[in-house]
DNA sequence: GTAACTGCAAAATATTTGCATCCTT
DNA sequence: AAGGATGCAAATATTTTGCAGTTAC
């Protein structure tokens, strides 16, 4: 069976799902983030993509995926925004991540590590936690 | 005994210390962390200054702080970059810290925690942890 | 006096918006 | 056909750089 054709059926149910229109470029920016191991920053895109679409279709189409909630943002100390894609707990708007982050400080490959929960953070009394992001910085595997 | 002179001296030393200059945007940007809770954006501080300085020595400045280890990055998911002063463990480019930020969703305020302290994460076996960052959302006292 | 720091001008980047055209449904 | 999405142009905003003048030591 083709995995190609898997893809692209994903891909298109996934933009079905969040009301979208199934367009060359959202097709494209999508697959880019299936491909990918880590996470994407919006230089990323534009290289990746090549001479594809113009630089706001990118914006645009990012902005709406993060809408969706099909991508969300990771936090970073170096000011550029990363984008990955959501497993499904995350919906319109209110995106869950519950998972850690990592960043690696040689190859600045971002990864989102699925398999490692955030843990529970005890606060002062007076603060309420709604949503904790974890962001570890180090060696990938790739780079140590 | 005026709290003002203190205050004075001891950004006189901070700067001393680091083998900087004391200068009149130094001392004022410095004076703007210590009177702060939270952490401060470079719109705040060019704001908070009023207009006694020029975009460019902000830019500069927080660099220069940075560079030092006076001051720290936070990452925020919304793209924002936000400093705040670093306790005396950070030094030359090595910052380390091991507190917690929270960022209120409401009024937007970053604080650090200084008293809680960053939780052991358990990596994958490929990864090296060299530095954990944990952001927590939620509301913040004064927000409640 | 000298080196470091600042302010201004301007360049380089990054992001947003309006609108006409094209594509998806 | 109608509404949404794209591409282009241009407006804004943000950050960086060079250099001459000023200030700290």
């Amino acid at each position: 069976m083709d995995t190609g054709t898997n893809t692209e059926a994903a891909i298109a149910r996934t933009l079905k799902k969040n009301n979208l229109s199934i367009t060359e470029s959202r097709k494209k920016i999508l697959q880019l983030f299936l491909e990918q191991t880590g996470a994407l920053a919006h230089g990323d895109i534009e290289k990746k993509a090549g001479e594809k679409f113009d630089r706001v279709t990118v914006y645009r189409t990012l902005q709406t995926f993060v809408e969706k909630g099909i991508i969300h943002t990771i936090p970073t100390a170096d000011n550029s925004i990363r984008y990955a894609l959501c497993k499904d707990a995350c919906s319109d708007g209110h995106h869950h991540d519950h998972h850690v982050h990592f960043v690696c400080t040689n190859c600045k490959k971002t990864y989102c590590l699925d398999d490692v929960v955030t843990p529970e953070i005890k606060l002062p009394k007076d603060y309420t936690a709604e949503q904790v992001e974890v962001v570890v910085e180090g060696l990938c595997r790739d780079c140590r």
